[in-house]
DNA sequence: TTTCTTTATCGTAATATTGCAATATAACAA
DNA sequence: TTGTTATATTGCAATATTACGATAAAGAAA
């Protein structure tokens, strides 16, 4: 046991607990509005920014990088990182389609 | 280790991980699902509905109700399970706020 | 009362996540 | 070549999560 059992849930439920599960640290929320708010991509300087050591920032990204939602270019030594908008929009409206739910009509106890 | 390092990022970012967290299990998704679907409140169901075991369904229940998202009302011998509108609208407004930002002009490399 | 039904809690095992020191890698500079 | 800089990977310790059997709690039914 520890494991979540995918195999019971569909498609849908599986992906929007994917997309959440990677939101579900500050630290890459963190990096997502940093990436927004400088509105270019961002090399280096993302270790300060956040406060985690090294190690830490790569394995965040690493996350939000297999789910597509960023991107990396080499640039010499460096890689810069930005948004993927085609991703971002894809889970947006992922996201939105369970979010924005009808609740007015809620019959509730 | 091992615990997040939750005082280095602000309040907005915690609380959006905070959401992100509870729908990062599809079971949590599914129980929110089946909350919307048949409109009104649900008792007893969810376990044969979701296919875990019942303790385990209790226990994603609590998490749910943690956050104030789902709300329950003892009906006799069972509990009756709804979704709470204000705490699902509250929440859904601080995630679109995340999600939403202009992603067209972005100048990436 | 006793029994049944329903949900919650406890305890525990298995797995996942977080964080970082140490090290590896890769490109540039001298 | 050697050194420097920036990022990735490895390995590991600490904590969190998931799942469920066993049991508790509480109201309904007999």
């Amino acid at each position: 046991m520890g494991l979540p059992k995918t195999e019971i849930f569909n498609d849908q439920q599986n992906k929007i607990a994917l997309w959440a599960k990677v939101f579900g640290h500050p630290a890459r929320v963190a990096i997502i509005q940093h990436l927004f708010r400088i509105n270019s991509c961002v090399c280096g300087d993302l270790v300060e920014e956040i406060g985690l050591a090294q190690p830490t920032i790569s394995q965040h990204l690493k996350e939000l990088k297999i789910l597509g939602l960023i991107q990396g270019t080499v640039e010499g030594t460096s890689v810069c990182y930005c948004i993927n908008p085609e991703k971002w929009n894809e889970m947006k409206s992922e996201i939105m389609d369970f979010l924005d739910q009808d609740i007015s009509a809620l019959d509730c106890c």
